[in-house]
RNA sequence: GCCCUCGUAGCUCAGUUGGAUAGAGCGCAGCUUUCCUAAAGCUGAGGCCACAGGUUCGAUCCCUGUCGGGGGUACCA
């Protein structure tokens, strides 16, 4: 069991027997007379219980219980009597030096250095780190990734792949019958555009020796085709657009400045500001265009094709279209380019060590969505309105649509006809789905009629993530306006790697020295991971800013400084011959007589308290805090207390144990992360 | 218009169902290397936790409002 739960279980078994104490005394104060309590449930003390804490500060011990306070009012009590009579029944001799009360009625819990020693030791021993498997273990289906394939993967596919994997990864590890499942998008417009594409522009010869570069650039020529075409027919509504935003600012602050009244003036000139955040959108939507358009007028050849298909949208929703009925010749083109989109991304998971158990992409629930919509209407949720089908939720203005006017499904069709096949097929107790938070009214809405449709049981949550932001602070993209690829990142992460790994000034002090396969090996793992790194190291629900000089940095709370750590651990076991596992085996608690010795043993016992708070919140960023707390408390421990060159065996044997220990925690930590390490760096 | 979300050090970000003097990194000013990797460690300066009310013994956290950023808002996903 883990330390803070083995307290909170004394406290709660104190807390039981003081409140009854307390109410066989009898209340004291007039003013709580109403309050007849005799005891708490078993709920309340639990919840009681759980306000047991790791303290703030080290002054104040390792833990603190804070129950008295809330409690003071509910019992009628101050509140350094209750904590008087819960200490007078706690029963911690075996955990804890001593207990005090402190302030309003803090109860501070310091543990015993031998408790810390001995469970030091327990943890060695355990395969598990001293994580216990959860009591509940329930079947978790994670769905992340998700990409439309056929078309590159970028910077925004990071986020979903990066924290699902994370969670599948700690999930698993605590037990639970995790099975992740990659939705993707393989039955849309960018098929039609492929179809179109090879139809028009395809290379025989081509797709048959490079595949996925022949489809890749028959997406890239069709969708440039489509983007100049949109671009070209939108331009001169954005000029009027640009036009009139400005006529209407230009009004508004001439009403500001006609204004007499100071409330009146106010209101003008919000409305001002609003006009002037319009135009701006409307001059940056603009220049967008205009650039679309002067990035092709020079290349003759595009434009010649551009010329030649002016209604290649239409024709490629066309083709889409034709697919989805069962066209053969679509049907084939399909079957045969699936299989080189799937190595597409295969090869991007495989870089980033990704793996599913499921890939049921959207054309796996294809039979099924007609059954889907026959059955919301035979349930009486789904009705006709505007030509298309819709379920109109009382706590929603707006629908959820489930079949367009023109016949066609959409993702929230598919998203439901996926949710039945998971519960049917997998026995799910809790999906999570691994997605972008402007999507959470979608999500919303489908957990909405999963609540009518029988769903209660199974528990359903948007895990939610905010955007990956440019040094701009605005989305990230490049100058053109596009997407930024994902792999030219990851090879720019692995190359800024490299160039720290090769660097000479710290290259020499490596023996023997690093051959180039191994330094490959070295960047690669460091530029992977820092790219990783970064991104779970940020709340999933903040946005961020995409900095990959700040990931690859050696210095601050990045993957490499963590991976660092790991080596000089490993440089320590390897200079003194020990084998990580061996180290279980001595089974004497180590001393823990110096301040960070202590420090770092106590970090050392909290892994498991730091994987109940990723699984509590679906948030990896607390494991990530731990571990980067975890390698800062070992730099200090490194600093201060040398391992084979202590003064006696017995201190060298006592801090192997708890290098060995930090070793294992920063690799297992990592591990859990999707982030790799190695031996020396 | 309506809904969601965010606002914490110069910058990038943490902050565990409300807890004691709000943390870290970068940057800045210093210090430390006969010692297992200095890709390190230590010290210091730097804060009206956007603002105003409210609830509470106690609010960065909960509620209401204001201001500011981002996102969504009937047939794309």
């Amino acid at each position: 069991m883990l330390i803070l739960d083995r307290l909170r279980q004394s406290i709660a078994v104190a807390l039981d027997k003081a409140v009854k104490h307390l109410s066989d005394q009898g209340t004291v104060d007039s003013a709580s007379s109403t309050s007849d309590v005799s005891g708490l449930s078993q709920q309340d003390l639990e919840s009681y219980a759980a306000m047991v804490r790791p303290t703030a500060d080290p002054r104040f011990g390792d833990y603190q219980a804070n129950c008295a306070m809330p409690l003071a009012k509910i019992l009628g009590r101050p509140p350094r009597d209750i904590a008087t009579a819960l200490v007078d029944h706690l029963d911690v001799t075996d955990l804890c030096d001593d207990v005090q009360i402190a302030g309003p009625g803090f109860i501070n819990l310091r543990l015993k250095s031998q408790f810390l020693g001995d469970s030091i030791a327990a943890m060695l021993k355990d395969d598990r780190l001293g994580v216990p498997l959860a009591a509940l273990p329930r079947t978790v289906i994670i769905d992340y990734s998700s990409p439309n394939v056929a078309k590159p993967m970028h910077v925004g596919h990071i986020r979903s792949t990066v924290i699902g994997d994370a969670l599948a990864r700690t999930l698993r590890f605590l037990g639970h019958h995790v099975i992740t499942d990659n939705h993707l998008g393989d039955w849309g417009t960018q098929f039609g555009m492929v179809i179109y594409g090879f139809k028009h522009f395809g290379d025989e010869t081509a797709l048959q020796s490079s595949p996925v570069e022949e489809l890749s650039r028959l997406y890239r020529l069709v969708n440039r085709i489509i983007e100049y075409n949109a671009a070209k027919s939108e331009i001169e509504s954005a000029r009027i657009a640009v036009n009139d935003a400005t006529r209407m600012v230009d009004v508004a602050l001439q009403a500001v400045t006609d204004a007499k009244e100071p409330k009146e003036k106010k209101s003008l000139e919000k409305s001002h500001a609003s006009a002037s955040k319009k135009q701006a959108a409307a001059i940056e939507k603009l220049d967008k265009l205009e650039s679309t358009i002067a990035n092709s007028v020079e290349d003759t050849g595009f434009m010649q094709l551009a010329s030649q298909h002016p209604g290649i949208a239409d024709a490629v929703l066309n083709e889409t279209a034709k697919l989805h009925e069962g066209d053969a010749e679509n049907l084939a083109l399909w079957k045969r380019f699936l299989p080189y989109c799937r190595d597409e991304i295969d090869r991007v998971y495989q870089r980033l060590n990704v793996s599913f158990d499921h890939t049921l992409g959207e054309s796996f629930y294809h039979e099924m969505l007609g059954k889907v919509v026959d059955d919301l209407r035979a349930a009486g949720l789904a009705s006709d309105s505007e030509g298309a089908v819709c379920v109109f939720l009382p706590e929603f203005d707006a629908p959820m649509i489930v079949r367009k006017r023109d016949g066609a499904f959409l993702y929230a069709t598919t998203d439901l006809a996926t949710l039945f096949y998971r519960r049917d097929q997998f026995g799910a107790d809790e999906i999570l789905y691994v997605v972008d938070s402007r999507q959470s009214e979608h999500f919303d809405k489908l957990f909405a009629v999963a609540r009518r449709v029988g769903f209660e049981d199974i528990e359903l949550i948007h895990v939610n993530f905010g955007t990956v932001l440019g040094p701009d602070g605005r989305p990230f993209k490049t100058r053109s306006g596009s997407s930024v690829g994902l792999e030219s990142l990851l090879d720019e992460a692995v190359a800024r790697a490299m160039a720290v790994v090769c660097d000479p000034e710290r290259s020499v002090r490596l023996d023997p020295p690093m051959d180039e396969d191994e330094k490959r090996q070295i960047a690669s793992v460091v530029g992977h991971g820092a790219i990783k790194y970064a991104d779970l190291s940020h709340h999933r629900t903040s946005d961020y800013k995409f900095d990959l000089q700040k990931m690859v940095s050696m210095d601050g709370n990045t993957s490499a400084y963590i991976q660092y750590a790991y080596a000089r651990v490993s440089g320590i076991m390897q200079k003194g011959g020990v084998e990580l596992e061996a180290i279980a085996s001595f089974g004497n608690a180590p001393r823990l007589d110096d301040p960070s010795e202590r420090a770092l043993a106590m970090t050392l016992l909290k892994f498991g308290e730091s994987l109940m708070q990723v699984r509590a919140e679906y948030a990896p960023n607390f494991l990530v805090d731990y571990l980067y707390e975890t390698a800062r408390a070992y730099a200090v421990f490194n600093e201060n207390c040398p391992v084979l060159k202590a003064h006696d065996d017995q201190t060298t044997q006592s801090r192997l144990a708890l290098v060995a220990l930090t070793a294992r925690v920063l690799r297992q930590g990592l591990d859990l992360l999707g982030i790799q390490v190695v031996a020396r760096m």
